[in-house]
DNA sequence: GTCGATATCGTGGTATACCATATATGAAGG
DNA sequence: CCTTCATATATGGTATACCACGATATCGAC
């Protein structure tokens, strides 16, 4: 848990200069920020990762009362990222195979709903700009930078889901995409996995300039399944 | 308010026996059960309809005190029901006919999924379970009990994406059908769309028997888009 | 009579003290 | 040396007091 406590630096150091103020987010918000932010950065699948947090002891390390860090963790709680035992204490929730793959799944449903409205909604300059994010990608193969691409895979699923333009759905994969990148590393790994990853990137994005609806949002929620199916078969580490 | 101040009549009044007990779950999440059943049952689109709560009156109608009413209330801010703005108050969100759309076809995203999940996982038992619902309603056209209908008619897509197996696609689900429950009053008084709506269930069930994934899918992603595409030619009341 | 400054009050935000109880600890007895 | 029971402790849950700040009302001046 150190990783956590010590990422927290500091919230309420007096801003330096004025103009720093707008500074009008609750000390709830700043926590509960902060606490995801942690959360997301931690790998939480590494068996040695202590995974206890401490109300009192956050208390100290933010410099804040119980009460907004008690609400921020009641958030935390509701959206599947720690869980509160009583009388034991607080822990950040490993997520098990079979809830992982229930997330990529409603992930899967989400991001082919978007694409279909895309299709239907997009202008076609938003839909030009997804081929930017793999110009990088052009000459040299994925395998050489899987770091970049694993950030540009991101990038392109959460950019498909934007031109989609639902906040709703938006809002809703914000948290799987945070739930699902904890085991990124693991499952990026696979360099051949990258490579016909790009090849499915782009029959979307081909789906999406020719307005084919019922395509594109098929290629998008096939592309995911494979994805959960892929878990299903090679991550037995998870629960 | 009142109705829902009226609704929220005692908590922690005595178990009137023994056995009772097993209520350990938290004032917190009492209060929070509580609001959000009263939420549900109030009619929010109706002009009339007062949305301001207030954290002290709620205390003294529920006796407790403030902090766990509190905490109740930020996961209700959380999932979109109420927005407090301090130094105001707090109030119930009445959803603008965008966010309601949205969550419409999120919820068709969901459910198309569920209805996939349901054609290969599903035992025919289970499958089979979804033609009583409609039992009741075999001889007499739906227009004459839209009550019974509108009930049957929930408890049918509850049911679909209960076949699917997903825990995470029915927790999601569950507040989206809270929401939309809200304006179900506006929408089902149209009997014809009543009667329509059947023979679509009545399609979907025959897919889902005939484990046509593919079609189960799609039946039910454009039932659902269809109620979206109702609510934006019909239901100019929402903001 | 109208506009503005000031005081009061209502409201959500925060800090803190207190409580209940499961778990841990250790002493006593076998 | 092991078992058992009593006490201590840690931890999450709850109640409450206080605070900051905006809104509104009231009063005064022009």
């Amino acid at each position: 848990m150190n990783s956590i406590v010590t990422l927290v630096q500091r919230t309420t150091a007096a801003t330096p200069l004025a103009l720093a103020p707008l500074n009008a987010t609750s000390l709830r918000d700043q926590a509960y920020t902060l606490l995801k932010n942690a959360i997301a950065d931690t790998d939480i699948y590494d068996p040695q990762q202590e995974l206890r947090l401490d109300e009192r002891q956050l208390t100290t390390a933010l410099g804040v009362s119980r009460t907004p860090i008690r609400e921020a963790l009641s958030l935390l709680e509701q959206e599947g990222f720690i869980r509160t035992v009583p009388r034991r204490g607080i822990y950040i929730i490993r997520k098990s195979k079979r809830e992982m793959i229930e997330m990529i799944q409603m992930w899967a449903a989400l991001e082919s709903m978007a694409a279909r409205l895309a299709t239907l909604n997009a202008s076609d300059e938003e839909i030009a700009k997804l081929r930017h994010l793999f110009d990088e990608f052009q000459n040299s193969p994925p395998s050489e930078h899987l770091c970049e691409y694993s950030d540009a895979n991101i990038a392109f699923h959460t950019a498909v889901i934007a031109l989609g333009g639902s906040q709703m759905i938006m809002e809703a994969t914000k948290n799987l995409m945070l739930h699902v990148r904890a085991i990124r590393r693991a499952t990026i790994s696979q360099s051949d996995r990258a490579a016909r990853s790009i090849i499915d990137h782009l029959k979307i994005i081909e789906a999406l300039e020719r307005r084919d609806t019922e395509l594109a949002e098929r290629l998008t929620r096939q592309h995911t399944l494979d994805l959960a199916a892929h878990v299903d078969l090679h991550c037995g580490f998870l629960g």
